[in-house]
DNA sequence: AATGCGTATTAAGTAAATGTTAACTGATTT
DNA sequence: AAATCAGTTAACATTTACTTAATACGCATT
Protein backbone atom coordinates (compact mmCIF):
# COMPACT_ATOMS: atom_id res chain seq x y z
CA UNK A 1 0.00 0.00 0.00
CA UNK A 2 1.85 3.19 -1.05
CA UNK A 3 1.97 6.22 1.48
CA UNK A 4 0.81 8.58 -0.76
CA UNK A 5 -2.99 7.93 0.00
CA UNK A 6 -4.51 9.29 2.68
CA UNK A 7 -5.05 7.89 5.65
CA UNK A 8 -9.11 8.15 6.80
CA UNK A 9 -9.22 7.30 10.59
CA UNK A 10 -11.15 4.08 10.75
CA UNK A 11 -15.03 4.51 11.48
CA UNK A 12 -14.73 3.97 15.31
CA UNK A 13 -17.96 1.88 16.43
CA UNK A 14 -19.65 1.32 19.73
CA UNK A 15 -21.26 -2.29 20.67
CA UNK A 16 -24.07 -2.54 23.58
CA UNK A 17 -25.08 -6.04 23.91
CA UNK A 18 -25.49 -8.08 27.65
CA UNK A 19 -24.22 -11.15 26.02
CA UNK A 20 -20.84 -11.93 26.19
CA UNK A 21 -20.61 -14.30 23.39
CA UNK A 22 -22.26 -12.01 21.08
CA UNK A 23 -19.89 -8.84 21.96
CA UNK A 24 -17.19 -10.89 21.20
CA UNK A 25 -18.41 -12.82 18.15
CA UNK A 26 -18.85 -9.22 16.73
CA UNK A 27 -16.06 -7.23 18.00
CA UNK A 28 -13.48 -9.97 16.49
CA UNK A 29 -15.26 -9.56 13.04
CA UNK A 30 -15.69 -5.55 13.30
CA UNK A 31 -11.42 -5.57 14.64
CA UNK A 32 -10.68 -7.83 11.78
CA UNK A 33 -12.40 -5.27 9.27
CA UNK A 34 -9.98 -2.39 11.05
CA UNK A 35 -12.48 -0.49 12.99
CA UNK A 36 -12.25 0.62 16.72
CA UNK A 37 -14.41 -1.16 18.66
CA UNK A 38 -15.73 -0.29 22.13
CA UNK A 39 -18.07 -2.32 24.18
CA UNK A 40 -20.62 -1.82 26.89
CA UNK A 41 -23.10 -4.16 28.86
CA UNK A 42 -26.32 -2.35 29.06
CA UNK A 43 -27.92 0.76 28.14
CA UNK A 44 -26.80 2.90 31.33
CA UNK A 45 -23.09 1.93 30.50
CA UNK A 46 -23.80 2.53 26.37
CA UNK A 47 -24.54 5.72 27.38
CA UNK A 48 -21.41 6.58 29.20
CA UNK A 49 -18.93 5.18 26.79
CA UNK A 50 -20.72 6.73 23.96
CA UNK A 51 -20.27 10.42 25.26
CA UNK A 52 -16.91 9.73 25.61
CA UNK A 53 -16.01 7.74 22.77
CA UNK A 54 -18.40 9.46 20.28
CA UNK A 55 -18.33 6.86 18.07
CA UNK A 56 -19.84 7.01 14.62
CA UNK A 57 -21.76 3.71 14.86
CA UNK A 58 -23.71 2.63 17.83
CA UNK A 59 -24.95 -0.97 17.08
CA UNK A 60 -27.67 -1.74 20.29
CA UNK A 61 -29.60 -4.71 21.48
CA UNK A 62 -32.95 -4.16 22.18
CA UNK A 63 -33.18 -6.52 24.44
CA UNK A 64 -31.26 -5.98 27.64
CA UNK A 65 -30.99 -4.94 31.25
CA UNK A 66 -31.21 -2.06 33.30
CA UNK A 67 -32.12 -0.13 30.44
CA UNK A 68 -33.29 -1.35 27.05
CA UNK A 69 -32.17 -0.47 23.69
CA UNK A 70 -35.15 1.58 22.53
CA UNK A 71 -34.96 3.56 25.97
CA UNK A 72 -30.92 3.68 25.17
CA UNK A 73 -31.83 5.02 21.64
CA UNK A 74 -33.57 7.64 23.08
CA UNK A 75 -31.48 8.81 25.10
CA UNK A 76 -28.57 8.94 22.98
CA UNK A 77 -30.53 10.79 20.74
CA UNK A 78 -30.70 13.49 23.13
CA UNK A 79 -27.30 14.06 22.84
CA UNK A 80 -26.46 16.41 20.53
CA UNK A 81 -22.35 15.64 20.59
CA UNK A 82 -23.76 12.30 19.01
CA UNK A 83 -26.01 13.84 16.17
CA UNK A 84 -24.13 12.24 13.65
CA UNK A 85 -23.78 9.31 15.12
CA UNK A 86 -26.04 6.18 13.55
CA UNK A 87 -27.60 3.84 15.61
CA UNK A 88 -28.74 0.54 14.73
CA UNK A 89 -30.21 -2.33 16.27
CA UNK A 90 -30.28 -6.02 17.52
CA UNK A 91 -32.97 -7.30 17.29
CA UNK A 92 -34.27 -11.18 16.90
CA UNK A 93 -36.25 -11.70 14.34
CA UNK A 94 -39.46 -12.58 16.47
CA UNK A 95 -39.53 -9.44 18.19
CA UNK A 96 -41.16 -7.57 15.20
CA UNK A 97 -42.13 -4.93 16.95
CA UNK A 98 -39.27 -3.65 18.01
CA UNK A 99 -37.83 -3.46 14.77
CA UNK A 100 -40.43 -0.84 14.12
CA UNK A 101 -40.62 1.19 17.61
CA UNK A 102 -36.95 1.31 17.30
CA UNK A 103 -36.79 3.11 13.62
CA UNK A 104 -39.20 5.30 15.01
CA UNK A 105 -36.99 6.27 17.83
CA UNK A 106 -34.06 7.45 16.24
CA UNK A 107 -32.47 4.53 15.02
CA UNK A 108 -30.85 4.13 11.41
CA UNK A 109 -31.13 0.70 10.68
CA UNK A 110 -32.06 -2.83 12.41
CA UNK A 111 -30.19 -6.27 11.97
CA UNK A 112 -31.67 -9.49 12.97
CA UNK A 113 -29.90 -11.95 14.90
CA UNK A 114 -29.29 -14.72 14.61
CA UNK A 115 -26.00 -12.53 13.26
CA UNK A 116 -24.39 -13.79 9.87
CA UNK A 117 -21.08 -11.88 9.91
CA UNK A 118 -20.97 -11.29 6.42
CA UNK A 119 -24.49 -9.46 6.11
CA UNK A 120 -23.17 -7.72 9.42
CA UNK A 121 -19.89 -6.22 8.04
CA UNK A 122 -22.01 -5.62 4.81
CA UNK A 123 -24.53 -3.78 6.54
CA UNK A 124 -21.97 -1.94 8.46
CA UNK A 125 -20.57 -0.87 5.49
CA UNK A 126 -23.51 0.24 3.69
CA UNK A 127 -24.72 2.62 6.80
CA UNK A 128 -21.17 4.37 7.46
CA UNK A 129 -21.20 5.12 3.79
CA UNK A 130 -24.26 6.80 3.76
CA UNK A 131 -22.92 9.09 6.87
CA UNK A 132 -20.17 10.32 5.16
CA UNK A 133 -20.03 13.93 4.15
CA UNK A 134 -20.65 13.51 0.39
CA UNK A 135 -23.56 11.18 -0.90
CA UNK A 136 -24.26 10.02 -3.97
CA UNK A 137 -27.50 7.88 -5.53
CA UNK A 138 -27.35 6.94 -8.81
CA UNK A 139 -29.89 4.68 -10.51
CA UNK A 140 -31.37 4.03 -14.25
CA UNK A 141 -33.85 7.31 -13.31
CA UNK A 142 -31.64 9.55 -11.33
CA UNK A 143 -28.23 10.51 -10.90
CA UNK A 144 -27.36 12.76 -8.10
CA UNK A 145 -24.34 14.12 -5.85
CA UNK A 146 -24.09 16.14 -3.03
CA UNK A 147 -20.07 17.22 -2.30
CA UNK A 148 -19.84 18.66 1.11
CA UNK A 149 -15.89 19.16 0.41
CA UNK A 150 -16.39 20.91 -2.28
CA UNK A 151 -20.00 22.18 -1.87
CA UNK A 152 -21.58 21.69 -5.41
CA UNK A 153 -23.98 19.29 -6.14
CA UNK A 154 -23.91 17.27 -9.34
CA UNK A 155 -26.65 16.27 -11.26
CA UNK A 156 -26.96 14.49 -14.44
CA UNK A 157 -23.51 15.38 -15.25
CA UNK A 158 -24.38 19.21 -14.91
CA UNK A 159 -22.69 20.78 -11.52
CA UNK A 160 -24.53 23.61 -9.43
CA UNK A 161 -22.67 25.72 -6.64
CA UNK A 162 -25.73 26.21 -4.92
CA UNK A 163 -26.22 28.79 -1.86
CA UNK A 164 -25.70 27.46 1.95
CA UNK A 165 -29.13 27.01 2.28
CA UNK A 166 -30.36 25.87 -0.53
CA UNK A 167 -27.39 23.65 -0.19
CA UNK A 168 -28.67 22.31 3.34
CA UNK A 169 -32.11 21.96 2.15
CA UNK A 170 -31.26 19.61 -1.12
CA UNK A 171 -28.70 17.32 1.84
CA UNK A 172 -31.18 17.48 4.13
CA UNK A 173 -34.26 15.70 1.62
CA UNK A 174 -31.16 13.89 0.52
CA UNK A 175 -30.49 12.26 3.87
CA UNK A 176 -33.21 10.13 3.91
CA UNK A 177 -34.45 9.85 0.42
CA UNK A 178 -37.88 9.25 0.34
CA UNK A 179 -38.24 10.30 4.11
CA UNK A 180 -40.82 13.17 4.46
CA UNK A 181 -39.45 16.20 5.98
CA UNK A 182 -42.27 18.28 7.75
CA UNK A 183 -41.39 21.90 7.65
CA UNK A 184 -40.57 21.87 11.46
CA UNK A 185 -37.70 19.26 10.73
CA UNK A 186 -36.75 21.56 8.08
CA UNK A 187 -36.43 24.64 9.85
CA UNK A 188 -35.31 23.24 12.62
CA UNK A 189 -31.82 21.35 10.49
CA UNK A 190 -32.20 24.35 8.02
CA UNK A 191 -31.96 27.29 10.00
CA UNK A 192 -31.93 26.37 13.41
CA UNK A 193 -34.61 26.14 16.23
CA UNK A 194 -34.48 29.40 17.33
CA UNK A 195 -35.05 31.31 14.24
CA UNK A 196 -38.47 32.28 13.38
CA UNK A 197 -38.91 33.24 9.69
CA UNK A 198 -41.89 33.88 7.91
CA UNK A 199 -44.27 30.81 6.32
CA UNK A 200 -43.60 31.40 2.49
CA UNK A 201 -39.52 31.25 3.04
CA UNK A 202 -39.11 27.00 2.80
CA UNK A 203 -41.39 27.41 -0.56
CA UNK A 204 -39.14 29.83 -1.72
CA UNK A 205 -35.84 27.68 -1.24
CA UNK A 206 -37.85 24.64 -2.61
CA UNK A 207 -39.02 26.25 -6.09
CA UNK A 208 -35.27 27.80 -6.70
CA UNK A 209 -33.89 24.02 -6.52
CA UNK A 210 -36.48 22.78 -7.84
CA UNK A 211 -36.06 25.67 -10.64
CA UNK A 212 -32.31 24.83 -10.39
CA UNK A 213 -32.25 20.99 -10.46
CA UNK A 214 -34.94 19.85 -11.90
CA UNK A 215 -34.12 16.72 -12.84
CA UNK A 216 -34.96 16.02 -9.32
CA UNK A 217 -38.34 14.89 -7.60
CA UNK A 218 -39.11 17.20 -4.43
CA UNK A 219 -42.60 16.00 -3.42
CA UNK A 220 -44.82 18.55 -1.76
CA UNK A 221 -47.26 16.62 0.47
CA UNK A 222 -49.77 18.83 1.82
CA UNK A 223 -50.36 19.17 5.36
CA UNK A 224 -47.07 17.07 6.19
CA UNK A 225 -43.94 18.06 4.33
CA UNK A 226 -41.45 17.62 1.26
CA UNK A 227 -39.50 14.80 0.43
CA UNK A 228 -37.37 13.45 -2.01
CA UNK A 229 -38.45 11.70 -4.75
CA UNK A 230 -36.66 9.09 -6.23
CA UNK A 231 -38.87 6.40 -7.73
CA UNK A 232 -40.08 8.73 -10.32
CA UNK A 233 -43.35 7.54 -11.95
CA UNK B 1 -43.81 37.86 11.98
CA UNK B 2 -46.80 35.31 11.60
CA UNK B 3 -46.62 32.14 13.63
CA UNK B 4 -46.28 29.39 11.61
CA UNK B 5 -45.87 26.92 14.32
CA UNK B 6 -47.48 23.81 13.46
CA UNK B 7 -50.11 22.79 15.77
CA UNK B 8 -49.56 19.45 16.54
CA UNK B 9 -52.51 17.90 18.75
CA UNK B 10 -50.92 16.72 22.18
CA UNK B 11 -51.92 13.79 23.20
CA UNK B 12 -55.09 13.22 25.84
CA UNK B 13 -54.80 10.87 29.02
CA UNK B 14 -56.89 10.35 31.49
CA UNK B 15 -55.76 9.93 35.49
CA UNK B 16 -58.17 7.68 37.31
CA UNK B 17 -56.77 7.17 40.99
CA UNK B 18 -58.35 7.85 43.94
CA UNK B 19 -55.56 9.16 46.08
CA UNK B 20 -55.81 12.94 45.55
CA UNK B 21 -51.87 13.39 46.50
CA UNK B 22 -50.78 10.99 43.56
CA UNK B 23 -53.35 12.66 41.30
CA UNK B 24 -51.98 15.79 42.04
CA UNK B 25 -48.65 14.59 41.65
CA UNK B 26 -48.71 12.94 38.03
CA UNK B 27 -51.25 15.46 36.69
CA UNK B 28 -48.68 18.10 37.15
CA UNK B 29 -45.86 16.55 35.80
CA UNK B 30 -48.15 15.47 32.68
CA UNK B 31 -49.30 18.59 32.10
CA UNK B 32 -45.62 20.18 31.89
CA UNK B 33 -44.49 18.09 29.23
CA UNK B 34 -48.11 19.60 27.03
CA UNK B 35 -50.29 16.84 27.70
CA UNK B 36 -54.16 16.99 28.00
CA UNK B 37 -54.85 15.48 31.21
CA UNK B 38 -58.15 14.71 32.50
CA UNK B 39 -58.79 13.00 35.98
CA UNK B 40 -61.14 10.63 37.96
CA UNK B 41 -61.31 9.81 41.29
CA UNK B 42 -62.82 6.12 40.46
CA UNK B 43 -63.45 3.43 37.99
CA UNK B 44 -66.94 4.26 37.83
CA UNK B 45 -66.55 8.31 37.17
CA UNK B 46 -63.37 7.06 35.02
CA UNK B 47 -65.32 5.30 32.57
CA UNK B 48 -68.02 7.97 32.37
CA UNK B 49 -65.09 10.77 31.34
CA UNK B 50 -63.03 8.15 29.19
CA UNK B 51 -66.20 8.17 26.89
CA UNK B 52 -66.42 11.94 26.20
CA UNK B 53 -62.92 12.60 26.65
CA UNK B 54 -61.32 9.85 24.49
CA UNK B 55 -58.17 9.66 25.82
CA UNK B 56 -55.37 8.40 23.66
CA UNK B 57 -54.09 7.05 27.15
CA UNK B 58 -55.94 5.71 30.19
CA UNK B 59 -54.14 5.65 33.79
CA UNK B 60 -55.36 3.26 35.72
CA UNK B 61 -54.67 2.60 39.81
CA UNK B 62 -55.32 -0.94 40.26
CA UNK B 63 -56.73 0.19 43.87
CA UNK B 64 -59.33 1.59 44.29
CA UNK B 65 -62.87 1.73 45.64
CA UNK B 66 -66.17 1.15 44.11
CA UNK B 67 -64.66 -0.30 41.15
CA UNK B 68 -60.99 -1.65 40.71
CA UNK B 69 -58.88 -0.67 38.03
CA UNK B 70 -59.16 -4.33 36.81
CA UNK B 71 -63.17 -4.13 36.64
CA UNK B 72 -63.06 -0.42 35.19
CA UNK B 73 -60.39 -1.97 32.00
CA UNK B 74 -62.54 -4.67 31.15
CA UNK B 75 -65.69 -2.17 30.85
CA UNK B 76 -63.27 0.12 29.01
CA UNK B 77 -62.00 -2.42 26.66
CA UNK B 78 -66.21 -3.23 25.85
CA UNK B 79 -66.49 0.17 24.61
CA UNK B 80 -65.58 0.77 20.81
CA UNK B 81 -65.45 3.81 21.15
CA UNK B 82 -62.31 3.55 23.22
CA UNK B 83 -60.93 1.35 20.72
CA UNK B 84 -57.53 2.42 20.41
CA UNK B 85 -57.28 4.24 23.31
CA UNK B 86 -54.48 3.07 25.38
CA UNK B 87 -54.69 1.53 28.94
CA UNK B 88 -51.77 1.24 31.40
CA UNK B 89 -52.53 0.18 35.57
CA UNK B 90 -50.70 1.73 38.11
CA UNK B 91 -49.53 -0.54 40.67
CA UNK B 92 -47.67 -1.13 44.06
CA UNK B 93 -44.62 -3.33 43.45
CA UNK B 94 -46.43 -5.63 46.06
CA UNK B 95 -49.44 -6.66 43.95
CA UNK B 96 -48.06 -8.65 41.70
CA UNK B 97 -50.84 -9.97 40.56
CA UNK B 98 -52.68 -7.72 39.55
CA UNK B 99 -49.87 -7.53 36.94
CA UNK B 100 -50.70 -10.33 35.41
CA UNK B 101 -54.37 -10.48 35.56
CA UNK B 102 -54.23 -6.65 34.21
CA UNK B 103 -52.28 -7.29 31.23
CA UNK B 104 -54.88 -9.88 30.34
CA UNK B 105 -58.16 -7.94 30.90
CA UNK B 106 -56.44 -5.59 28.27
CA UNK B 107 -54.14 -3.52 29.45
CA UNK B 108 -50.85 -2.40 27.32
CA UNK B 109 -49.03 -2.04 30.25
CA UNK B 110 -48.57 -1.59 33.80
CA UNK B 111 -46.32 1.49 36.10
CA UNK B 112 -45.08 0.52 39.14
CA UNK B 113 -45.27 2.33 42.04
CA UNK B 114 -43.36 4.71 43.69
CA UNK B 115 -44.13 6.49 41.20
CA UNK B 116 -40.71 7.89 39.45
CA UNK B 117 -41.48 10.94 37.12
CA UNK B 118 -39.06 10.42 35.23
CA UNK B 119 -39.73 6.58 34.40
CA UNK B 120 -43.21 7.62 34.30
CA UNK B 121 -42.82 10.20 31.48
CA UNK B 122 -40.27 7.87 29.57
CA UNK B 123 -42.99 5.31 29.66
CA UNK B 124 -45.64 7.08 28.24
CA UNK B 125 -44.15 8.65 25.40
CA UNK B 126 -43.01 4.75 24.51
CA UNK B 127 -46.08 3.91 24.63
CA UNK B 128 -47.69 6.78 23.15
CA UNK B 129 -44.70 6.41 19.99
CA UNK B 130 -46.08 2.68 19.66
CA UNK B 131 -49.31 3.96 18.28
CA UNK B 132 -48.12 6.21 15.44
CA UNK B 133 -45.56 4.01 14.38
CA UNK B 134 -45.02 2.27 11.16
CA UNK B 135 -46.73 -0.78 10.64
CA UNK B 136 -46.52 -3.81 7.97
CA UNK B 137 -49.11 -7.10 7.86
CA UNK B 138 -48.22 -9.86 5.53
CA UNK B 139 -50.69 -12.56 5.22
CA UNK B 140 -51.50 -15.18 2.58
CA UNK B 141 -54.41 -12.77 2.24
CA UNK B 142 -53.33 -9.27 2.62
CA UNK B 143 -50.05 -7.23 2.30
CA UNK B 144 -50.47 -4.31 3.09
CA UNK B 145 -47.86 -1.49 4.87
CA UNK B 146 -48.27 1.70 6.52
CA UNK B 147 -45.29 3.77 6.44
CA UNK B 148 -45.36 7.14 8.33
CA UNK B 149 -41.55 8.17 7.59
CA UNK B 150 -42.33 8.31 3.59
CA UNK B 151 -45.69 8.88 4.42
CA UNK B 152 -47.09 6.16 1.47
CA UNK B 153 -48.82 3.40 1.63
CA UNK B 154 -47.88 0.00 0.28
CA UNK B 155 -50.53 -2.20 -0.56
CA UNK B 156 -50.18 -5.67 -2.62
CA UNK B 157 -46.82 -4.11 -4.03
CA UNK B 158 -48.54 -0.90 -4.98
CA UNK B 159 -47.39 2.47 -3.76
CA UNK B 160 -49.85 5.00 -2.69
CA UNK B 161 -49.55 8.47 -1.50
CA UNK B 162 -52.53 9.18 0.53
CA UNK B 163 -53.69 12.63 1.34
CA UNK B 164 -52.97 13.85 5.25
CA UNK B 165 -56.99 12.66 6.18
CA UNK B 166 -57.07 9.59 4.28
CA UNK B 167 -53.38 8.58 5.62
CA UNK B 168 -54.69 8.64 9.37
CA UNK B 169 -57.71 7.37 9.04
CA UNK B 170 -56.40 4.65 7.10
CA UNK B 171 -53.48 4.08 9.72
CA UNK B 172 -55.92 4.13 12.83
CA UNK B 173 -58.15 1.26 11.09
CA UNK B 174 -55.09 -0.56 10.59
CA UNK B 175 -53.92 0.41 14.23
CA UNK B 176 -55.96 -2.77 15.67
CA UNK B 177 -57.40 -4.45 12.48
CA UNK B 178 -60.74 -6.25 13.03
CA UNK B 179 -61.61 -3.91 15.81
CA UNK B 180 -64.39 -1.67 14.95
CA UNK B 181 -64.04 2.14 15.41
CA UNK B 182 -66.68 4.18 16.02
CA UNK B 183 -67.51 7.63 14.24
CA UNK B 184 -66.99 9.23 17.36
CA UNK B 185 -63.86 7.61 17.70
CA UNK B 186 -62.33 8.61 14.28
CA UNK B 187 -63.36 11.82 14.40
CA UNK B 188 -62.03 12.58 18.00
CA UNK B 189 -58.48 10.41 16.73
CA UNK B 190 -58.39 11.82 12.80
CA UNK B 191 -60.02 15.20 13.07
CA UNK B 192 -59.66 16.40 16.56
CA UNK B 193 -61.86 17.16 19.11
CA UNK B 194 -62.89 21.20 18.76
CA UNK B 195 -63.28 20.07 14.59
CA UNK B 196 -66.61 19.70 13.83
CA UNK B 197 -67.64 18.15 10.33
CA UNK B 198 -70.90 17.09 9.25
CA UNK B 199 -72.62 13.44 9.21
CA UNK B 200 -71.04 12.56 5.45
CA UNK B 201 -67.22 13.34 5.64
CA UNK B 202 -65.95 10.42 7.28
CA UNK B 203 -68.24 8.14 4.82
CA UNK B 204 -66.52 10.48 2.45
CA UNK B 205 -63.16 9.71 2.96
CA UNK B 206 -63.90 6.03 3.54
CA UNK B 207 -65.14 5.63 -0.04
CA UNK B 208 -61.67 7.54 -1.35
CA UNK B 209 -59.93 5.32 0.45
CA UNK B 210 -62.07 1.95 -0.95
CA UNK B 211 -61.15 3.75 -4.39
CA UNK B 212 -57.64 3.62 -4.33
CA UNK B 213 -56.92 0.39 -1.94
CA UNK B 214 -59.37 -1.58 -3.08
CA UNK B 215 -57.61 -4.69 -2.06
CA UNK B 216 -58.20 -3.68 1.31
CA UNK B 217 -61.61 -4.58 3.14
CA UNK B 218 -63.17 -1.82 4.73
CA UNK B 219 -65.79 -3.16 6.09
CA UNK B 220 -69.04 -1.00 7.52
CA UNK B 221 -71.15 -2.05 10.35
CA UNK B 222 -74.31 -0.07 10.67
CA UNK B 223 -75.27 1.91 13.58
CA UNK B 224 -71.45 0.78 15.17
CA UNK B 225 -68.76 2.39 12.53
CA UNK B 226 -65.65 1.07 10.08
CA UNK B 227 -63.36 -1.58 10.95
CA UNK B 228 -60.26 -3.21 8.46
CA UNK B 229 -61.24 -6.56 6.80
CA UNK B 230 -57.93 -8.70 7.08
CA UNK B 231 -59.27 -12.33 7.09
CA UNK B 232 -60.99 -11.85 3.90
CA UNK B 233 -63.30 -14.66 3.40
C1' DA C 1 -94.96 -2.76 -0.11
C1' DA C 2 -94.13 1.24 2.56
C1' DT C 3 -91.49 3.60 5.95
C1' DG C 4 -87.43 5.05 8.23
C1' DC C 5 -82.81 4.93 9.37
C1' DG C 6 -78.11 4.80 8.23
C1' DT C 7 -74.77 4.74 4.72
C1' DA C 8 -73.01 5.35 -0.35
C1' DT C 9 -72.23 8.13 -4.14
C1' DT C 10 -71.65 12.14 -6.85
C1' DA C 11 -70.49 16.55 -8.06
C1' DA C 12 -69.74 20.92 -6.75
C1' DG C 13 -68.22 24.43 -3.27
C1' DT C 14 -64.82 26.14 0.17
C1' DA C 15 -60.91 26.67 2.81
C1' DA C 16 -56.22 25.67 3.49
C1' DA C 17 -51.72 24.88 2.00
C1' DT C 18 -48.43 25.74 -1.22
C1' DG C 19 -46.57 28.02 -5.63
C1' DT C 20 -44.96 32.12 -7.81
C1' DT C 21 -43.13 36.50 -8.60
C1' DA C 22 -40.99 40.56 -7.58
C1' DA C 23 -39.37 43.63 -4.47
C1' DC C 24 -36.75 44.65 -0.19
C1' DT C 25 -32.80 44.10 3.15
C1' DG C 26 -28.30 43.58 4.51
C1' DA C 27 -23.90 41.81 3.63
C1' DT C 28 -19.96 41.47 0.55
C1' DT C 29 -17.44 42.62 -3.51
C1' DT C 30 -15.90 45.66 -7.03
C1' DA D 1 -20.95 54.18 -4.21
C1' DA D 2 -22.56 50.75 -7.38
C1' DA D 3 -23.18 46.09 -8.17
C1' DT D 4 -23.97 41.56 -6.80
C1' DC D 5 -25.81 37.95 -4.13
C1' DA D 6 -28.26 35.34 -0.42
C1' DG D 7 -31.98 35.43 2.13
C1' DT D 8 -36.40 36.97 3.34
C1' DT D 9 -40.91 38.90 2.79
C1' DA D 10 -45.33 40.33 0.90
C1' DA D 11 -48.99 40.06 -2.29
C1' DC D 12 -51.26 37.37 -5.20
C1' DA D 13 -52.21 33.02 -7.89
C1' DT D 14 -52.93 28.29 -7.93
C1' DT D 15 -53.71 23.88 -6.47
C1' DT D 16 -55.42 20.49 -3.70
C1' DA D 17 -57.61 18.45 0.16
C1' DC D 18 -61.45 18.57 2.40
C1' DT D 19 -66.24 19.45 3.14
C1' DT D 20 -70.92 19.83 1.92
C1' DA D 21 -75.27 19.12 -0.14
C1' DA D 22 -78.35 16.66 -2.79
C1' DT D 23 -79.73 12.26 -4.10
C1' DA D 24 -79.70 7.30 -4.29
C1' DC D 25 -79.29 2.93 -2.19
C1' DG D 26 -79.86 -0.92 1.12
C1' DC D 27 -81.73 -3.05 4.83
C1' DA D 28 -84.64 -3.77 8.74
C1' DT D 29 -89.19 -3.06 10.73
C1' DT D 30 -93.87 -2.79 10.35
Amino acid sequence: MPDNIEKKPMPKILLVDDEPDIIELIQYHLEKEGYLVKTAKNGVEGLKVAKSFVPDLILLDVMMPEMDGIEACIELRKDNTLNSTLIAFLTARAEDYSHVAGLDSGADDYITKPIKPRVLLSKIKALLRRSTVNQIIKNDKVSLEINRDKYIVICEGKEFTLPKKEFELLALLFSKPGNVFTREAILAKVWGDDIVVGDRTIDVHIRKLREKIGDVNIKTIKGVGYKLNLNVN
